[in-house]
DNA sequence: GCGCAACTAACGGCCGTTCGTTTGTATATT
DNA sequence: AATATACAAACGAACGGCCGTTAGTTGCGC
């Protein structure tokens, strides 16, 4: 075997991303340490060298499957045949969802992505800012429509993007409402205000 | 004289502060060391000691200098006669605003503000959960007084604390549209989309 | 017995902070 | 007016500690 496979779910490169990823999301990429994680994974931290190449690794792994998995949504959602409208509510719904089931991994690529490094960096933030404009452009496209109210488009990403990460908040809050009422209250109250 | 006036526009600790939210807004507050602020006040790091007791003051001194600002506004708002739907577009408009005039410290207090020790934590903590608190009363109250649509007021909450985050990256944009037209953008988006 | 993955030990480096000293300057004394 | 005093605020050097990472070795499963 070229890998070796913990308890038949994934290697242990796995484990550990999975792991570093609650770790990261927790106390910050910088204010988690190696040894920490290591105790976590339930091993020495030289250990951890064995199936990854550094630190920062770990942090490229988790931002760009993250930017990964937003950039297909969007390619996805760009050539459906859905109403302008209907696309923003598309991608809105996809990013509450992004955050009930992943919230740590889109949480730290979305705090901690500066702590990368060239080349990865400049990559990171040029796809940030390419994803941006692609979702102004679909709302920009229903102003002109007329299906959407005459508002500045990136200022409506801006507050999409950030309003979602409220529900970071909410994975730690006591008295939780259901997944679902509460992406369709967000759906209601960002996705009316929006409407013509 | 018990302290010494720098320029005369404030002693050399409030110059040190400001020094520090700069920093800790730009690298996190784990990442900026003390000699990078030592740096960028134009000393050496030992000396920042003759004015400052440690690094954590730094961000205590941040953190509920921005935490007093707002408890501070929704006093007043609460005790004002506005309706309930007037006191949340005030509360959000204050958020705008301190997010265009201090938004590094206001950005620093909220994402780095866990990095404080006890019992400097539990207290900020526990503002924070009255704040927010608050802020939902006044939603819930405008939701019985029928002029607010029924949604779920914590999570109105969420998203309105949220998406005023996204002026940061206004704050860094090339084409930005003027702080008069950002904030009557996001008014509308969110205010209208709240109405009964 | 071969190879992967765990271990212990240690590295150089940066961290926040302390120490003891020097410097600059505002005030008091002659 | 010149000199002495006092003290805030700067400095260089160093501290113990934790950081990410490497090296060399041991042990275990095929």
């Amino acid at each position: 075997m070229a890998k070796i496979k913990n308890k038949n779910n994934g290697t242990k490169k796995e484990v550990i991303v999975e792991a570093a990823t609650r770790l990261f999301r927790e106390k910050g990429f910088k204010a988690a340490s190696m040894r920490d994680l290591a105790e976590a994974v339930g091993v020495e931290a030289a250990s951890l060298y064995n199936h990854i190449q550094s630190k920062e690794e770990l942090l490229q792994e988790i931002c760009f499957k993250v930017a990964n998995e937003f950039t297909q949504k969007v390619d996805e959602i760009e050539n459906s045949d859905l109403t302008s409208i209907q696309k923003v509510e598309a991608m809105l719904r996809f990013h509450i969802r992004q955050m009930f089931h992943h919230y740590e991994m889109v949480i730290v690529a979305d705090r901690d992505w500066k702590h990368l490094s060239d080349p990865y960096l400049s990559n990171f933030h040029s796809q940030r800012r390419v994803y941006r404009k692609r979702l102004a452009g679909i709302i920009e496209k229903g102003i002109a429509q007329k299906e959407i109210k005459p508002v500045d488009a990136p200022t409506v990403v801006l507050i999409m993007l950030h309003a979602v990460n409220g529900i970071e908040s909410w994975h730690r809050s006591k008295e939780k409402i259901s997944p679902k009422q509460l992406e369709e209250n967000m759906v209601l109250i960002m996705i009316e205000g929006l409407k013509a």
